[in-house]
DNA sequence: ATCAAAATATACCGATTGGTATATTAAAAA
DNA sequence: TTTTTAATATACCAATCGGTATATTTTGAT
């Protein structure tokens, strides 16, 4: 059975998270988190231990929305090589997507956790790990199945890919301009056609 | 003449602009200021009007200090194409070179900044576009004299080229992992090979 | 050496910080 | 319906926040 306070405690992630996520750890404070959900210290605490707790409840939903989104797209083809086309077709609505969500958890978190807190970079870091690892998968897929080059060294690829993607992000975020996005999805398309296809 | 004033606005900016560089805007305090520099919030407020104007003036520090180097770096050429090699050059320096500063100062104050400190993310912008331009310029200078393809857009080309040579970097100080850097650098030199050259 | 101005230190301000102890309310079991 | 427990609200804590007013010191010109 579900009780109140599991509900209070997703009520508090699904509502913070993207403040935490917007500001960062140091800036969000503990009356931005009350003035927000419209609940008192006393329900704050009664379900998180601190900040940290909270701060990194809220990364992993985040995160969990955007890989459940992702992976739901992915899920449209079992071709490896269609695969990767969907992944740069599912960044090409991120800007629009993540806006909602203050912005990308990944990047913001991975700048912002960064000689600051030690457990919410690890967190980035593994999520970034398993991306990357999820991706080189695919491409291994791929050239199993001779869709793919078996000259290329997937791992490297998977973490080029990532790069860019992360760049663009970060471009497109701080410029205010959805085109590095485009652009970058275009390139790694064109990427995928002239040096990944067999 | 040089007042003491000025000397120890320098000073202070020289001892407190890594700091910012480290841990952003919000999670700097006055007095991390005050302890990193051995004066009192007298000596500061006397040289700063706040915090926010010192957290600017540290900013344009360090990308002085980067953009210097730079410059330096590819003036050992006066040929275009020569110029981009020595930028994918100088980054290839670049971690080892920023660590000692706390990091990149675009990266770390362009999602720092954002949705935090309106002035702040101003001059990031200001920053990144002058490097676009820059490396632009570069670019329609190769086209110029026949180094580089007339079929190319110089500004789409730099923009491509700072968005991955941005998300190696947010890769390399994430990840704690100098490869997205260098392998990023090769691809770069890759296509400027392959798709620049005339 | 004196003195005015510039520069820095000290002491203080109200507001806010993250967090806790306790009181109160709401829910569920008896 | 009473009683117990779970959940939330309230009131408070010391510490720190950014910033200022003023006192003190240092500096350079006379």
């Amino acid at each position: 059975m579900i009780t109140k306070a599991e509900k209070t405690a997703a009520f508090i992630i699904e509502t913070v998270a993207p403040i935490f996520n917007k500001n960062g750890y140091a800036a969000t404070s503990i009356s931005d988190i009350t003035n927000a959900t419209g609940l008192t210290k006393g329900a704050i605490y009664g379900n998180f231990k601190n900040k940290e707790e909270l701060a990194i409840a809220s990364f992993k939903y985040m995160v969990r929305l955007l890989m459940k989104e992702l992976v739901k797209h992915m899920d449209k083809s079992d071709s490896p090589i269609e695969k990767l086309y969907l992944i740069t077709d599912f960044y090409r609505n991120y800007y629009l997507y993540t806006n909602k969500m203050g912005g990308c958890p990944i990047l913001n978190v991975g700048v912002d956790a960064n000689n600051q807190n030690a457990l919410l970079l690890q967190k980035v870091r593994t999520i970034i790990q398993r991306i990357q690892d999820q991706l080189a998968t695919i491409i291994e897929d791929g050239i199993a199945c001779g869709e793919i080059s078996d000259k290329i060294n997937a791992m490297h690829v998977a973490k080029r890919i990532d790069t860019m993607i992360q760049g663009a992000i970060f471009m497109a975020y701080t410029m205010d301009d959805d085109f590095y996005i485009q652009d970058t999805m275009n390139q790694i398309d064109q990427m995928i056609q002239q040096q990944l296809k067999a």
